[in-house]
DNA sequence: AGCTTTTAGCTAACAGAGTTAGCCAGACAA
DNA sequence: TTGTCTGGCTAACTCTGTTAGCTAAAAGCT
């Protein structure tokens, strides 16, 4: 048996890669075993199970999304750093729409949990946007919450092909922008 | 053999309970004809397996939060209109987690399926709320993609409790709607 | 009522996915 | 070289979804 150099990093970015292409509901250990060059069991020499699996995953890609958004606003204020978050965001979830799948109902178990640590730092990142406008101290927390709304909402939407009809999606997402970027310079 | 009289409407409707007590992901065949007093293989008489029950529950969940949503609009106009579209938006989604999250990535096969009327009238009942603000014609479809987003991603992230700190929730809802509701008559 | 047809329930059986147990050889340290 | 550790393997089990084929209850017809 030739050994082939697996660890419990590889193994979960093979299985975010897979998640991404064949979608998260197909992301199989058998396939994700196959995909490593390895029979199913081995996998559990790196990973808990699937559950585990599923938490490794969507720490990584929210640590990803922190990165992609962070960097995005880097050196921009109020409506650029906006427009630029939000477009950074969107592009991530729309590339990596099986690892994005995966964040959504994990819970961290503590405040050192990876997976909570990487939520925050995509937090912090829209946050960063918000210092960018006049929004009182009380709203700050709201204003975070609805900006988060918008991107999680439309980009989970398009990904699932929940917009029908026929005008630009991408356009809208502009639009959506505008309109926030407007809301919070009414401030 | 006693008859228990069952058809695919009572099978759905007792799935899509099921699934807003157990969650989703949890909802099994075998769960699902313990629940409606048969064996497994008997729901197979009424729906034509696991994928058939989601869409069909799917199909469900979207015509009741029509009816709701619908229902809650009626007599209103304005900032009022907005208000109980989306309370009711988000009461629907909090009390069925399960059915609304089966709506999640179906896709109708055809403009007569019956999912597509129901989230067609969903939409409908969206659409009336804006008619109380003077949106230009041009705009209407990117403002209600963005009321969408909204009301969807703020309702899905609160059920798969995706907002950790400690800011209260519903304040939080309807500083969303009075957001809104200033970018809408801005206009 | 009696006969036929349909059909909703059943048991049996199978396929596929996740998981565990236990073995064995490759890699590394003394 | 020898011993230990560990990442790979096979075998086996459970649980879920599904199909096939049977039987009796209901429904319809004369």
């Amino acid at each position: 048996m030739p050994r082939v150099g697996l660890d419990p990093a590889a193994v979960v970015a093979a299985g975010a890669a897979l998640a991404d292409e064949v979608g998260l509901a197909n992301l199989t250990m058998g396939l994700l075993a196959e995909r490593v060059g390895v029979r199913t069991p081995s996998l559990y020499k790196h990973v808990g199970g699937q559950e585990d699996l599923n938490r490794r995953i969507a720490a990584l890609a929210l640590s990803e999304a922190a990165d992609a958004v962070g960097g995005a606003v880097q050196g921009y204020a109020g409506r650029d750093a906006l427009a630029a978050a939000a477009r950074a965001f969107r592009a991530f979830v729309l590339e990596h729409p099986g690892r994005y799948a995966a964040t959504i109902g994990v819970e961290p178990s503590g405040p050192d949990d990876p997976l909570a640590i990487a939520g925050q730092r995509l937090l912090d990142a829209f946050m960063a946007v918000l210092r960018g406008y006049e929004v009182p101290e009380s709203d700050v927390d709201h204003a975070l919450r609805m900006l988060r709304s918008l991107c999680h909402g439309f980009a989970t939407l398009q990904v699932a092909n929940g917009f029908q009809w026929s005008a630009d999606i991408d356009e809208s997402f502009e639009w959506l922008i505008a309109f926030a970027d407007r809301g919070l310079r009414a401030m």
